[in-house]
DNA sequence: CTGAAAGCGCTAACAA
DNA sequence: TTGTTAGCGCTTTCAG
């Protein structure tokens, strides 16, 4: 009865390798080395070859290809935002520009996957561990987000972006981040050098380590003047910086030093203090964190913390590439420099 | 010597199904009935199956079972835009967020995948084309990026959001927008009524449908008393509303009506009419389109036309469904009812 | 330089 | 309900 071999009627099936290598009169093998390349192969029959293939329409099938050669070519980039969050940030951008140019030279594509709640999380989870993806890099994570875990179970290569919130998994993860304590530790000190008193903070959200980092570096500059009622938590939004900031003035009208854990929410407690009637920085100083594009469009321009992003992205590429590559001997994490940047407002 | 049946020892590579198979000793078809929902199986043969994965760490090869099934479970959203305008867009978030949401429903997973320039548009329409997706929704095409020719010409089922530029894509492809032309044209007429002149616009870009559209519209809207001087063009950016609009005072000092062919231009546009002094509306009526959030974050609120954006996304995934599951009698177009939203700018 | 053949790990049709 | 088997389309030795 009919074999495989036999049912190659012409039908609509896609076309496969075997037939570009009969039109072409060559061997599978042959068909093969040609549209990888084409080495070792007499240009005549490469011609040949190529020629069947471009009659044919013929495109070589992915997932053949991936389970032959065991990888996927394919690498993520996970962002776990929940709900409108989710691409405010220009940063988010930026990573997948320079993540997608990165991977481009060895061969591999970037894909981009959001999850917003705990099901799209594990959804995401199993999607990414069962092999759809060869690596993965993740975008700074939440405290109580199930996904690092998932991953870190899986065999998944994988990098993270900024610090871990859980020691355990700061230890087994490879990240890439900075000193954040160091450097808001850094920023209130200038500030109260100013003699600026009373100063206060809006911070990040307190689940990521960023935010945590942050507020702790003001805490240990302001030692045992630190009141809670100094601190606003704010969610790296504009908004919530103008929010915050709207509270702290209520709290404190003589608010003279500002410390925003993000230029994002530092362009809103701007707009806060604007509208508050407050000077910047003749009668209250405001400092930013980041040096992001937001830190230029402000009147007058932030003073902020440089956080060396592309640096970020360009380090966990290569991080990741050296676990893909087999020589990784256990996880890598790097705490890159960062640095102060004075402007007009503080 | 060792066929493959016999180089079984445990050593390091994956468990596979056989693994599974044997040490639960029941046969692979089981195994694999098991994991794909473990209908018609036995519930205590099943356990064993469940056990045996756990003890081995099974999880499936991706690659594999797409092979075999014949599709990869996965949809790619394509958005190519240059610099730093990827992401910038909250509307990219929104669509991000629906897709995702309501392709889980029929068991597949969102990609997100970006293009720069020319190079990473070919690179990415090979990636594509391959086979590495099921299907795509590519965001509102400019014209002259070869990228939608590309996939038009490989059977990847596509549907666009938007109005591709050329005619001849208009009518071969599928998308879903919305009549550009009738919207705009309504909102010039709606600020002609009050009376006001001169009125300008400041347009999208004119390499997309939308931003000829617009300009269109309000082209005719304003007939034989249209002059060049009264365009300008942005980019989409809250940025280009600024500048453009800065412009246009320059020109026409006693500009009275403005239309911004986005929210987010707008919102420039209303920086730039308070930084000259001039007062919404009293002095100039400013009407945006969108009716994205940027629209209620402007002081006055932004008068617009609700673009709906979330039935887009709704529909394009049921189009692309469709196509997917062969039922599909050619490409289907869709324009979908604007709404013309009256608030304090205009 | 080239063809043949042995897998890659899974699904699905078929027979039992 | 279950095991067996024939592919899915490609890469990659291995001979020659």
């Amino acid at each position: 009865m009919a074999t495989s071999a036999q049912r190659g009627d012409a039908s609509h099936r896609r076309p496969t390798i075997d037939d570009v290598a009969r039109l072409a009169g060559v061997g599978r093998g042959t068909v093969s080395r040609v549209i990888n390349g084409g080495h070792n192969v007499r240009p005549a029959v490469r011609d040949a070859v190529n020629e069947a293939i471009d009659a044919l329409g013929y495109s070589v099938n992915q997932s053949a290809r991936n389970l032959a050669r065991g990888r996927t070519g394919s690498i993520a980039y996970i962002i776990s935002e929940r709900g409108d969050r989710l691409f405010e940030d220009p940063n988010f951008g930026l990573f997948a520009r320079t993540f997608s140019r990165q991977l481009r030279g060895s061969g591999r594509h970037l894909l981009i996957t959001t999850a917003e709640d705990e099901e799209e999380e594990n959804s995401l989870g199993d999607y990414l561990a069962v092999g759809h993806v060869d690596g993965a890099l993740l975008a700074l994570p939440h405290q109580g987000e199930p996904l690092l875990k998932r991953l870190m179970a899986s065999r998944l290569p994988l990098v993270v972006l900024g610090k871990p919130v859980d020691t355990d998994e700061q230890e087994r993860c490879s990240w890439v981040g900075i000193d954040d304590e160091a450097a808001a530790y850094g920023v209130a000190n200038y500030l109260l050098a100013q003699g600026r008193w009373p100063i206060a903070t809006v911070t990040g959200p307190l689940a990521t380590s960023s935010g945590r980092g942050r507020l702790a570096g003001f805490r240990r500059a302001l030692g045992r003047q630190f009141r809670q009622n100094l601190v606003v938590q704010g969610d790296w939004s504009s908004q919530s910086g103008y929010l915050g900031t709207k509270d702290l003035l209520e709290c404190h009208p003589t608010l003279a030093g500002l410390f925003v854990a993000s230029d994002l929410m530092a362009s809103g407690a701007m707009r806060a203090l604007r509208d508050s009637g407050r000077l910047v920085p003749e009668e209250v100083a405001v400092a930013g964190f980041d040096d992001s594009p937001a830190a230029l469009m402000t009147d007058p321009q932030l003073t902020t913390v440089r956080h060396p992003f592309e640096e970020t992205a360009l380090e966990a590429v290569r991080i990741l590439n050296d676990r893909l590559g087999g020589r990784a001997a256990g996880p890598e994490q790097l705490l890159l420099p960062t640095e102060f940047v004075i402007r007009g407002s503080a």
